[in-house]
DNA sequence: GTCCAGACAA
DNA sequence: TTGTCAGGAC
């Protein structure tokens, strides 16, 4: 009984963790300025085409390293050594940037728009005020609330396989089976990696069933594990680089991973509701053009250049959860949204006809 | 039947 | 670039 308490406490606790993490991060970078570690990793730090070396997490380095990752056939280990053998990075060839400083991909010669849209603030500020109520699926469920309680290196395996777990799933219809199957993980003590390297791919299946997907994230989270007992001693990868290497894990698992489970900002995690709203909204562009991107990482690497890095953190749920409810992908809520006046795409989607927030399943 | 969400393979 | 993965809502 009091086993299940606690677990059921694990959860409950969860809630507070991104608060304070968004707290703590904010407080982190406006106390010190950027490490190495954790310099702004958009293209904009690149003198010329092909220069890779300023940054651990650019949009064209984690190319290359979707592009290695996908060359390899096997998901076995990943050939770490041989991946930063073969790219020998210089730190820092470009001065660090200002959060102020919105012009810095200018500096750089970097040919995205850098210019922060106009009246961004309000709108960030309306959208703000509209999901104060948290009443949408990503406030109730997000892997920077997984394992609170956990010591930090079972914590950051928590939020990892978290992260994988919650990924490609229909929100509104799947988080409660999303929370389920990490209690279940956690219930059967394998939330880390040793448990998980030495339990059967059908029994991880099975307790994982039936967030989406469970048949490959099995497969990959018991390659994970084992990657993280040989490589790592059982904690995640530390950089973008290795944890890109991990089966399963792209460019918008990494930046996840490393913004709540090393609390590291090398990059705004942009998923698909981000990348809509920011396009809807006019605030990216492709690079020389006042074209839509095409791509989430296009919208990452856009978006970077002007929003501050005090929001790069908080924007994913603020927007996730606005997309889930109001500024939904199809049908936008345009009558109900409160920022349509600043919005270029306001009404130009059919919307639906109540105009009616959707409200979130509560499976 | 279409859509969703992100990684991956062809 | 497109199809696949899983399965439920619309």
């Amino acid at each position: 009984m009091s086993f299940l308490f606690s677990q059921n406490a694990i959860l409950l606790s969860l809630t507070a963790r991104i608060v304070s993490f968004s707290n703590r991060t904010i407080r982190k970078m406006s106390q010190t300025r950027f490490s190495s570690k954790t310099q702004i990793p958009t293209s904009n730090h690149k003198k010329n085409p092909g220069d890779e070396s300023c940054n651990g997490g650019s949009a064209a380095n984690i190319r290359v390293f979707v592009r290695k990752k996908r060359a390899k056939k096997s998901l076995e280990i990943s050939p770490k050594e041989e991946v930063k053998a073969e790219e020998p990075r210089q730190q820092q060839l470009c001065s660090p940037p200002d959060i102020e400083d919105f012009a810095y991909g200018k500096k750089c010669g970097y040919s995205y728009s850098t210019q922060a849209p106009e009246n961004w603030e309000k709108v960030l500020e309306g959208i703000r005020r509209m999901r104060s109520s948290e009443d949408a699926p990503v406030d109730s469920m997000g892997c920077e609330k997984a394992g609170n309680s956990l010591p930090p290196k079972e914590r950051r395996f928590a939020v990892l396989v978290s992260s994988l777990l919650s990924s490609q799933t229909k929100d509104h219809v799947t988080h409660g089976k999303f929370k389920c199957a990490v209690q279940r993980l956690l219930q059967n003590g394998l939330l880390n990696p040793d448990a998980l390297d030495n339990t059967e791919e059908a029994t991880i299946k099975n307790l994982i069933y039936p967030v989406g997907f469970y048949t490959r994230k099995a497969s990959n989270l018991k390659k994970i594990a084992k990657i993280c007992q040989l490589k790592y001693d059982g904690d995640i990868p530390s950089t973008l680089e290795d944890l890109l290497q991990l089966p399963g894990i792209g460019p918008k698992m990494a930046h996840l991973v490393m913004n709540v489970g090393w609390e590291i900002v090398l990059g705004i995690c942009v998923d698909t509701h981000v990348h809509r709203i920011c396009n809807r909204l006019g605030w990216v562009s492709r690079p020389g053009t006042k074209q839509k991107t095409s791509s989430p990482e296009e919208t990452r690497e856009s978006l970077q250049l002007w929003l501050p890095k005090e929001e790069w953190v908080a924007i994913n749920p603020l927007l996730v959860g606005f997309g889930q409810t109001i500024c939904t992908p199809l049908r936008p809520h345009c009558g109900t949204c409160t920022v349509s006046n600043f919005c270029p795409s306001a009404f130009k989607e059919i919307s639906s006809p109540s105009s009616t927030p959707k409200k979130p399943r509560s499976n």
